[in-house]
Formats: C-alpha cells, sequence, structure tokens
DNA sequence: CGAGATTCATGTGAAGTATACCTTTAGGCTTAA
DNA sequence: AAGCCTAAAGGTATACTTCACATGAATCTCGTA
C-alpha cells in the first residue's frame, strides 16, 4: 500500500506536466490583453485618464452579463493606471468591492464598514451608526489628498437588498471630502438596473455608461486558445477541447469566465488521473464537478436556517415524486419536523418564505409565485440542481445538520 | 352561459422585538506624591 | 489627586417575529338570454 502511494507520487513527478502555467486560467488572474474588449477598455481608460492628471474621473456604470468581460476590463485598466501611477509617485488608490459577498458588503453598513477597512481602519461588525461609519470612511478617505476610484461590481445584488439609498450616500461623498476624490464605478450584471433607481441617482452615478455584449462561440474559442497557450504545456491540449468549452459556454450567454473554469478543471482532472493529454472527456466530467462544486460551496457557506430550509425542500421534492409541483406550506412542515429533530428553534414561516426567496436568488432552487386560484396562492418551487449531483448534495446538508 | 363576487393559501410590507455589540460615562479602586 | 478598570446606560445593526393587508385565478352565484 505504502509502495502505490509511493509510486503513484513519483509517477506524478516524472510525468510531463500538463499544466505549465496554471495560473492563466484561474479566476482572478488579469491577461496582458483583453480580446474583442479593446474598444471598451479604451473607453475606460479614456474616462479614467484624468485619474493620472489628479482631476476627478466621472462616475461610469457598466453593464453586461456574467462572464462577458466586465471586471477583467475594468481590472485591467486600473492596474495599468495604478502602474503609471506608483511608478510616478501619485496618490491614487483603487478599491474593488464585490457586493454580492455575504456578510462583507451585502449591507450598507457592511459596505461603508468594508471601505473604512480597505484604508486601514477596522470597524466592529455591529453598534455603530451607519453614518458614524460613514464619518470614519471619510475622515481616513480625507485625511490627505488623494484620487480614489471605488468598483463596486454586482452592484445589482446590493441595491435589490437594500434599496438605492445607499448609491445616493455614496454620489454624495464627493461634496463632504476636502482633498480628495472619489469616483465610483458600477458594475451590474442586471440590464435592467438603471430603470429601478432613482432618477437622481442614475443621473450621477452613470455619467458615462458602458455595455459589454455576450462573446459568440468563435470569440469565446480566441480567448480560450490565447489562455490556453499559457496555462497548459504545447500540445497537450487535445482537438475539440477548445471547440467543446467555446460551444458550452455560448450556449450560456457566452459566459467566458464558464468556458475558462471549464477549462482548468477539466485540466485539474486529466492531471490527477494521470493522462499525458486533455481529452474532450474530461470535459464532460469537469461540467459535472464544476457544478457541484458551486452548489457544495453554497451549501456549506449558507447559515443553519438556510440549511434547514433546502434539506425541507430536498426532502419534500423527492418524497413527491410524481408531480414535480411543491410548495411553500409542504415545505414547512417538513422544515418543522426537521427543526425538531435537530433541536433548533423553527422560524415562522413568513421567515422561511424569505430564505426560499434568497435561496432562488443564489441559484439554488428556483421558486416563483403562482396563482391556484380557489387554492390560494404559493410559491412553486423546483430544484435548480442538476439530479446527478442530489446525492452528494443531501449527503453534504444532512452532515452539515448532524442529521 | 357569462360577468362579477368569493375564496383560499400564502405573498408581502411595515413595525416591533431580541440579541449582540459599540461608545460613553460615572463610579470605585489603586497608586504615587 | 491622577490613573486605570469596570459596569451600567444609552445607542445601533441585524435577524427574526407579529400583524395586517394584498393577490389573483379557480370556483361559485346569480341574473339573463
Amino acid at each position: 500500500m505504502g509502495d502505490d502511494l509511493t509510486l503513484f507520487l513519483e509517477n506524478f513527478i516524472k510525468k510531463e506536466p500538463i499544466f505549465d502555467d496554471k495560473k492563466a486560467l484561474q479566476s482572478n488572474y488579469t491577461p496582458i490583453n483583453v480580446p474583442y474588449r479593446n474598444k471598451q477598455i479604451q473607453q475606460i481608460a479614456g474616462i479614467f485618464a484624468p485619474a493620472l492628471r489628479l482631476e476627478k474621473p466621472s462616475n461610469l456604470f457598466i453593464y453586461g452579463k456574467t462572464g462577458t468581460g466586465k471586471t477583467v476590463s475594468v481590472k485591467h485598466t486600473t492596474n495599468t493606471i495604478m502602474e503609471i501611477a506608483n511608478r510616478n509617485n501619485l496618490p491614487l488608490k483603487v478599491i474593488y468591492i464585490n457586493c454580492k459577498l455575504k456578510r462583507v458588503a451585502d449591507t450598507e453598513y457592511r459596505l461603508v464598514a468594508q471601505l473604512a477597512y480597505e484604508f486601514g481602519k477596522d470597524v466592529p461588525a455591529t453598534g455603530l451608526p451607519t453614518d458614524e461609519v460613514y464619518k470614519i470612511f471619510l475622515k481616513v478617505l480625507d485625511s490627505e489628498k488623494k484620487v480614489v476610484i471605488l468598483i463596486l461590481d454586482e452592484i445589482d445584488q446590493l441595491v435589490n437588498k437594500v434599496g438605492d439609498g445607499i448609491l445616493y450616500n455614496l454620489t454624495r461623498i464627493n461634496s463632504e471630502l476636502k482633498n480628495s476624490q472619489i469616483s465610483i464605478i458600477g458594475i451590474s450584471n442586471d440590464l435592467m438596473f438603471a430603470d429601478n433607481i432613482d432618477p437622481r441617482v442614475k443621473s450621477s452615478l452613470s455619467e458615462e455608461e458602458l455595455v459589454f455584449p455576450p462573446y459568440n462561440a468563435i470569440q469565446l474559442q480566441k480567448i480560450l486558445r490565447e489562455r490556453a497557450k499559457i496555462a497548459f504545456r504545447g500540445g497537450v491540449v487535445a482537438e475539440g477541447v477548445i471547440e467543446k468549452c467555446a460551444a458550452y459556454a455560448a450556449r450560456e450567454h457566452g459566459d467566458a469566465r464558464r468556458a475558462l473554469e471549464l477549462l482548468r478543471v477539466a485540466g485539474e482532472i486529466a492531471e490527477r488521473k494521470n493522462e499525458n493529454n486533455l481529452l474532450v472527456e474530461h470535459i464532460d466530467e469537469a461540467e459535472e464537478k464544476i457544478e457541484r462544486d458551486r452548489v457544495l460551496d453554497i451549501i456549506t457557506t449558507q447559515p443553519k436556517q438556510f440549511k434547514l430550509t433546502l434539506y425541507s425542500i430536498l426532502t419534500t421534492c423527492s418524497d413527491s415524486k410524481g408531480d414535480k409541483q411543491i410548495f411553500t406550506g409542504d415545505v414547512y412542515e417538513v422544515y418543522k419536523d426537521a427543526c425538531a429533530k435537530t433541536g433548533v428553534k423553527p422560524l415562522t414561516q413568513r421567515r422561511v418564505s424569505d430564505i426560499i426567496a434568497e435561496l432562488d436568488m443564489l441559484g439554488i432552487i428556483s421558486a416563483r409565485v403562482i396563482s391556484k386560484g380557489r387554492y390560494g396562492r404559493t410559491k412553486e418551487i423546483s430544484l435548480a440542481i442538476h439530479p446527478s449531483i442530489l446525492p452528494k448534495t443531501s449527503e453534504a446538508l444532512k452532515e452539515g445538520l448532524n442529521l
């Protein structure tokens, strides 16, 4: 047995690796050039260039579906700007915040607290008035002269949750500042986002606007090839692999991020299997693994009540095999049982209803409100998890709940 | 037969509550002169 | 008297509850053809 292990590890070293530089496929990698986005990058650069003269750049709003290169383009531009700024000793700062991150920036208080934290001020998680936190932030921000570019990614999620007052406050920051200047880049996946916010906020926030169209299959292929060239050792990638990845992502409204992830995970699978080449089969496996990881990751990071709710939905679903329609009431009954079993104090149906809505937002279930006429009104709930990973999912849930 | 009223089961908004945590303040204790 | 620690007071954000009203189509009711 020990010999097997040694053998495996020995082989691992001896074998030619599949990857050359895996970084190129990781999600936080910013490539040296971003294909098919030159125009957008040019525009972003044009908008932010004044920062290098220490003038406040216009606020900017960027729309585009997931994986259309919004974040990459912005980061690429700001990175370049920062390089120049550092070289010339310019007091410039770029802050990137993803508003979706639970317990980091998903409320106004936490967002501002996070901003303060970026400037080295620790703010307690609770207890302070929100405007106090604003003051703390303003004070550090204004403590010395500088230009700040604030990137708020997935800002639509935040506004959805807490309303648009927060945007108003943010746009007002500038008038409170004496030394510094701040300009805001909002990034939204929701193309309709701007229609639902206060027009005054909208006009000041989107002094400039930019839309990122989805990539088509051919562009995706080009992107994948370019990254694959860096990431993999030459000749490792089999015929048709890139095409398949691209096709898969094009199906998902041209999501390049998924395509790249698919390629990376496929590579990892091939590597683990001790294969010499990256084959088309690995992509299928990767597709499943990604989905599985995504779901498991969401599940394990959710609070207990969310797990319990999801568990209830899961059992309700599998109990009612034939008819796929399950409703809030059914779920709630199961939920109460589950609470009794695990010794957790059950929440009200009101709250569970909200939790169901949040699980829907996470894309792990899909719930839509329907009216059943005489038989009332409810949410029709169904799982948005691929059946092949269901067993693993419920296993993970049970483990998380000590069931 | 069809238009309107009714009904059900839950959606949904607003306001209230519990909890955990923050800062400030006032007192009590210690310490050093 | 000054300095330091502690505990109480007064305040907040967040997750949750309570209350009350809103929904919207299947079903019922009843007037009319």
